[in-house]
DNA sequence: AAGCTGGACAACCGCACGGTG
DNA sequence: GCACCGTGCGGTTGTCCAGCT
């Protein structure tokens, strides 16, 4: 395939966009919306093409846009769901209100990337990149700014190299998670409220309704983790009004530790959840 | 001061996909 | 079914600028 079309004729400027520029497409679109973007520069007087404008605006005069610095709490969520989604940073930029795929894209090359490499994970697999790379059981290990998986987690565990959830945690030193992947969630509410009781060590609560027009939900619990769940199917057709999302992503709050304990008995976690997600019972945990 | 280098960010390009006639 | 068009996505390139030599 060739050019895209709207950018064969000539005369069209292409490169950074000039302050009046930007006014002119701030200007029509504000006043008149966007429609289609194929006619925009030429109902807003500009020499672009409809695509070089629809970016711009995407990515750069859209009034709700983000600026700055990502917070730590940004980075350890793009960390943990391009663990789960790969580069599609479209769909983890809809995870962050205010942030665009571009930018999320451009953090992760020029930072994110360089950050795991540092610590011994490939930024592509999210695991450990190198036998000479690994620490040791014996190394003291500082994980209170850490958001991903480590080779000092996997070294930790008890029972050696685990599948799936258990290769994605943080351990400290004593075992105790820190932090977790996204965890698939059962379509039943009486089992994803064993989950989550299963999660917070044993205790009581569960995911609250959505808080926000983005379809996610904060829901702060006793054990020092938050809990972030996100879009389910079920919650858009009810008008976001059940109670349990398709997925769950256990943050750790600022220097918290959590201990998860139960029966795998009681819970039987691969008839729920297809092997998914795995209980971490208090046998298995010291 | 001039040139070089690397990082951060902006913008472009090619492609895929869905809608429409 | 096919061609065409518009849109969105992800990879790549371009540009700017600060810091260094």
């Amino acid at each position: 395939m060739g050019r895209h079309s709207c950018c064969h004729k000539q005369k069209l400027r292409r490169g950074l966009w000039s302050p009046e520029e930007d006014e002119k497409l701030l200007d029509h679109i504000t006043k008149f919306g966007h429609g289609c973007w194929s006619s925009v520069p030429k109902l807003a007087g500009l020499q672009r093409c409809g695509k070089s404008c629809r970016l711009r605006w995407i990515n750069y005069l859209r009034p709700d846009l983000k600026r700055g610095m990502f917070s730590e709490e940004e980075d350890r969520l793009i960390v943990e769901l391009h663990g789960l989604l790969g580069n599609r940073w479209s769909q983890i930029a809809s995870r962050l209100p205010g942030r665009t795929d571009n930018e999320i894209k451009n953090y992760w090359n020029s930072n994110i990337k360089k950050k795991m490499k540092q610590k011994g994970i490939d930024p592509d697999t999210h695991k450990p990149l190198k036998e000479d790379h690994k620490v040791t059981a014996a190394t003291p290990v500082d994980n209170s700014n850490s958001s991903f998986a480590t080779e000092q987690g996997l070294s930790h565990h008890p029972l050696g190299p685990q599948p799936l959830w258990f290769e994605l945690m943080n351990y400290n030193n004593n075992n105790n998670l820190i932090a977790s992947p996204v965890v698939n969630l059962p379509r039943d509410e009486a089992c994803c409220f064993q989950a989550l009781q299963c999660l917070e060590g044993g205790g009581g609560g569960g995911i609250m309704n959505p808080s926000n027009s983005s379809g996610s939900s904060v829901n702060s619990m006793s054990s020092g983790m938050e809990l972030q769940s996100f879009n389910s199917p079920l919650m858009e057709m009810s008008g976001g009004m059940l109670p349990w999302p398709d997925q769950l992503l256990l943050l750790p709050n600022k220097g918290a530790e959590i201990h998860i304990e139960g029966e795998p008995e009681d819970l039987k976690w691969s008839e729920y959840l297809n092997g998914t997600i795995r209980c971490l019972t208090s046998s298995q945990h010291h």
